[in-house]
DNA sequence: AGGTTAACGGCACTGCGTGCCATCTCACAA
DNA sequence: TTGTGAGATGGCACGCAGTGCCGTTAACCT
């Protein structure tokens, strides 16, 4: 074979490979597109596609990973004093950059995942990854928070749900690259419908500072 | 054959391919189970089975079309004075009663779908479009509200979210009968949780009063 | 009784996803 | 330089999901 183990040759493989597919995808559509046809695209045999995706819904939007990565980076590597609201709007901020930079292709794949039935679910189950993980972080961090549960399912909903919608907001305006900071400025706006902080009494108040001082204290251990 | 056009031969029919179909995936396993298996135990053919249902997956959970159709009857329904508010909790609602009388299948089906990752992603894609049903029929309802478009993707997802939240609570907890109720209560904290009459501007609300009583006057007429 | 309609079952076909194995290339060591 | 092990590949074959097609059968209608 004319690749051995080098890393930057899976990585052109994988490139190849996508690009394969959301070009066949567009150009003579999804059913009509077999694996064999992307592989052939690609250069590569049928076997080696499903090396490197696990389905042949899985060769458009493959950075998914890279962005729930980087959101439980933001939640473990934050400061316990942070509020928040903060931690969570940075967290979700991370991910933008994931679809801003290649404008074009995002603008395909969009197209894409909104018109062909599979890629919509597969796309809505990313979502739901996504929310799960939003909820869970929160749901630890609001242990001791009246219906704390409650409260991490919906602000996780709320700034997975806030973010989609900017981000299409964004695409449907034409995708520009100033729109790009009117993006995040839009998303931004769901900082003030988020039940974090909004009803607590002052014992609540006491037990979060106790909490937030627990925290402080053991991470400078 | 034994059946004709009868639409009770046909609900029976149906009805004995999803216990069929919830037994041999609990026993024996999703992956493990066939469509062949699923169809010989319901006493049809193998090509019955995707008369019934488009795929292996559907075969778990086939209410959920009644559930949509529900909460688009309340959105059609209302009357447009009532708040917003109202509505989305009368909504989200009426989809409980699918949950709440089966016990025993609600359990064994909730068992399933959070073991099984491909009827994992089913339920969220299901998720997904009661999320958009409820973002789109608020959308249409908070279109001179500024940032409606945000404020209806918010509070469709964090209905959902509170909504699924507070059935897992109850499912959690046993699934017993008194506690539907307070499964139904605990939903019901999410309406101060809804960035929907929150931070308006005197001429917004004008504008939500003229707007109400066009379509009381479109109603009427 | 004869015709119509709708549901069913069987058959064959395409394509996805996977296990298995032989082959090739690169890296590293003797 | 040559051998060796590990990673990557491609081909082959298999099971199964989903679909189109068609003959058959049972219920309904006139």
């Amino acid at each position: 074979m004319r690749r051995g183990r080098s890393a930057e040759g899976r990585a052109e493989v994988r490139r190849d490979l996508v690009t394969a597919a959301v070009d066949l995808f567009t150009d003579k559509g999804y059913d009509e597109t077999t694996v064999d046809d992307i592989a052939a695209a690609a250069g590569v045999g049928r076997r080696t596609f499903f090396r490197y995706f696990a389905g042949k819904e899985d060769a458009v939007s493959p950075d998914h990973d890279l962005g729930l990565a980087r959101i439980a980076a933001v939640f473990a590597e934050a400061h316990p004093t942070e509020p928040l609201s903060s931690v969570v709007l940075r967290a979700a901020e991370t991910v933008f950059d994931l679809y801003l930079t290649d404008v074009q292709t995002a603008r395909k794949r969009f197209a894409l995942v909104h018109r062909v039935p599979a890629l919509r679910d597969r796309e809505a189950a990313m979502v739901h990854r996504y929310r799960r993980l939003f909820t869970r972080e929160l749901s630890a961090r609001l242990a001791d928070v009246p219906d704390g549960d409650l409260r991490a399912a919906v602000t996780g909903a709320a700034v997975v749900a806030a973010h989609n919608q900017a981000l299409r907001r964004w695409l449907a305006d034409g995708a520009t690259a100033e729109g790009a900071r009117e993006c995040v400025t839009h998303f931004r706006k769901v900082s003030g419908m988020l039940p974090l902080d909004a009803p607590l009494g002052l014992e609540d108040v006491t037990r979060r500072l106790e909490r937030a001082a627990r925290n402080l204290e053991r991470l400078s251990s």
